[in-house]
DNA sequence: TTGGGTGCAAAACATTTGCAATCTC
DNA sequence: GAGATTGCAAATGTTTTGCACCCAA
């Protein structure tokens, strides 16, 4: 555990729980820690998602998204408007599982749940 | 309806409804039409999706996978061990707007699911 | 001292864009 | 002939890699 990684750590911490993206993370690390390199923030990344410390969150943009591995299964609700990115906790990955069983022959073992649309915040201001 | 759209829509047709990555529906275009460039294979796969007729769908490989949009909602079982892609039916879109739309203020518009494990073939192999 | 970890710069990709030439109607 | 479309090359943006250097055990 060196101080590049705790860095990273503290950015992905600082999030408040929303996934985001190496350029973010890159930021807030550098903030912490400014000699910090774009190549570590990737190398780190890439360590705590083996470790399963992060996961990685497929949002369709650009760039890879990443967040903290809380204990709960959970994927996104991503705003079209205003890019917001809200968790989303209805998937029942049990169920699932079984039922690409039941349909298919197929062992699943993860999977990625991505719901675009429009927020209620967005809702809201488009009415007025 | 230029030559290389055709070129591009054929190679699309070609994939026996798998999904194609850029880099195949190139190769594929090629074929039928020696002169294409890259860029145009690009550019007619963001028309075609524009106008409906493809769908990108979202792997979560290095490259984005497109294929002919069909009338029947679905997503993919992708190997993580060989790769195969194997089409998905089982998911019922209304049930996921209505449950989002009851557990949070969101509207869902579109949404994308990618399913990862082991295919039939793979698990057989494994077996022996 | 030895191996892992780092920063930097360069490389490697997929994708997009500028532009002159070329088709299409 | 006007306007859309193309191929090429260059630019872009993200991610990876090569490598010399550094640090801790």
């Amino acid at each position: 555990m060196t101080p590049q990684r705790k860095a990273v750590l503290k950015a992905l911490e600082g999030m408040a729980g929303s996934p985001a993206d190496t350029a973010q993370l890159y930021r807030s690390a550098k903030r912490r820690l400014p000699g910090i390199g774009l190549a570590t923030v990737y190398r780190t990344l890439e360590l705590l998602c083996d470790l399963g410390i992060v996961n990685r969150v497929h949002l369709h943009e650009d760039s890879q998204h990443y967040e903290l591995a809380g204990s709960e299964h959970r994927h996104h609700l991503v705003c079209v408007s205003c890019r917001k990115i809200l968790p989303y906790r209805g998937c029942d990955l049990q169920e699932l599982t079984e039922r690409v069983r039941d349909e298919s022959d197929f062992l699943v073992t993860s999977h990625c749940l991505s719901i675009f649309g429009y927020c209620g915040d967005c809702l809201a201001s488009n009415r007025t």
